[in-house]
RNA sequence: GCGGGCAUAGCUCAGUUGGUUAGAGCAUCUGGUUGUGGUCCAGAGGGUCGUGGGUUCAAGUCCCAUUGCUCGCCCCA
């Protein structure tokens, strides 16, 4: 064991481990685009306020759990902690405002400084959507069946369910704001300690308690669907409406709140209860506020993001590497016409290991171990006679094949 | 930030009430096979037992501290 650790909650991504990352993001990646989507690549830090003035001051993401540092030019930077705060405000840098409706998804690494456990790393992963500019319900249905799509395709579906709220509008959520207050305050002993505390910073966020005791208070509460005004009642209908469909089941969850201050009407969480403590898989929901807030032109928007980890948790057997062509050199004389005819099968396409020293046992040894269909060995007769023999591993059947037909002759293997 | 569990070979793990030289499987390497892999057989290398301190005639084993990992709380994708 080293003492050289990569540092606390970040890992080394490497054979299989990195071909499920792919897997997720190339799959998320065509997906995305069948939807209209195209990709965005925002920096991977930015100026602190893009990040503290739209996620909510008293989220713990902001107030404890940020990579925060300042710059040799006194600038206060900070690692991303999520996507969408990146997204907006290439918007408003770029002036976007008049291409709107845009749609956008991205892959890359967030940073939360949190105590890792499964499903949970410092530095992380996630796919992510924005649809900006759309202000309809269509956009949310949109959005949400491309988070279907996406787990559908990933074969992952069956063990994730898709759960539904409405955060109504900043009038629906100010009026439960308060009802929800009032009724906790009355309930105030009842409470955990932790639900006390979340009554003063994110009221909302007793809902989702885990505590059995703040379940109990939970059930009696008031619930936010009574408190939805008509127009975000009428908007919720046209979600759930354009959901079925599409044949996309849900459930409602009253309880259902983001952790961002910035999500108003639709919310939603695809989860697992196959990961332990970190059951959601994919969350999202509406931030028509999010760009004015931040000093843009108002813009409605709507997204997701997907924990990158979380889903190659779940994802099955990946798809087979594919079977390499090897060419085998009986000895040190042969092995620059092996080096040549590597080159020359590279060059028209084929996937071709030649073994690095060695005897040819080692060599054999070596192309079983890539799981090489064939093995194409060039010895002194060969080179004499302009040819390979030509092995198939799988059956130990062998011919010898011109050089010249090579190409023709692996033509099944490219 | 809080709580539980764990730490022995590259990997997965044994290691008895503290007792002589710390083991196994897999992996690696060598040989059986000087132009033929997978299977088989024979053999080899590889360990400051996470780190530091303590108890003891004696510590991988007991105690304390520390670091790391891990699971849960919290938070969240």
């Amino acid at each position: 064991m080293s003492s050289l650790q990569p540092v606390r909650g970040t890992h080394d991504l490497m054979f299989d481990d990195i071909r499920r990352h792919r897997h997720v993001q190339s799959k998320f990646a065509a997906i995305a685009g069948r939807y209209g989507y195209t990709e965005i690549a925002t920096p991977i830090f930015e100026a602190t306020e893009v990040f503290a003035r739209t996620l909510g001051d008293t989220t713990d993401i902001v107030t404890k759990e940020m990579y925060t540092f300042e710059t040799k030019g006194g600038e206060s930077v900070t690692l991303r902690p999520e996507g969408t705060a990146g997204v907006a405000r290439a918007f408003i840098s770029e002036g976007l405002a008049q291409q709107t409706p845009l749609k956008f998804f991205y892959s890359g690494p967030m940073f939360r400084h949190e105590r890792p456990q499964k499903g949970r790393q410092r530095q992380f992963h996630q796919i992510g959507a924005e649809l900006l500019g759309v202000p309809g319900p269509q956009g949310d249905v949109e959005v949400i069946a491309l988070a279907d799509q996406i787990l559908r395709d990933l074969n992952v579906a069956g063990k994730i369910t898709l759960e539904l709220n409405s955060l109504g509008d900043a009038e629906s959520r100010l009026a439960y704001r308060n009802v929800l207050i009032d009724f906790l305050t009355a309930h105030c002993e009842k409470l955990s300690a932790e639900s006390r505390e979340r009554l003063e910073k994110n009221p909302l966020r007793v809902l989702d308690s885990k505590d059995p005791a703040d379940k109990e208070v939970v059930t009696s509460a008031p619930k936010f669907p009574d408190y939805l005004n008509q127009t975000s009642r009428d908007f919720f209908k046209a979600v759930q409406d354009g959901l079925t469909e599409l044949g996309i089941a849900f459930m409602l969850n009253p309880a259902l709140v983001r952790g961002l201050d910035y999500y108003s009407h639709t919310a939603f969480e695809f989860t697992t209860d196959a990961l332990g403590a970190q059951g959601t898989v994919l969350a999202g929901g509406r931030y028509d506020g999010l760009i004015a807030q931040m000093g843009g032109p108002p813009t409605a928007g709507i997204g997701w993001a997907a924990g990158v980890e979380r889903l190659s948790m779940l994802l099955g057997d990946l798809p087979p590497l594919a079977r390499p062509i090897a060419v085998i050199p009986v000895g040190p004389t042969e092995e620059s016409v092996a080096q040549k005819l590597a080159h020359r099968l590279r060059g028209n396409g084929f996937n071709v290991d030649i073994g690095y020293g060695g005897n040819m046992g080692k060599r054999m040894k070596r192309a079983n171990k890539l799981n090489a269909n064939v093995a194409l060995i060039v010895g002194e007769d060969e080179v004499k006679q302009a040819v390979v023999t030509l092995r198939h591993l799988d059956t130990g059947d062998q011919t010898t094949v011109a050089m010249a037909d090579l190409e023709s002759r692996l033509d099944l293997y490219r």
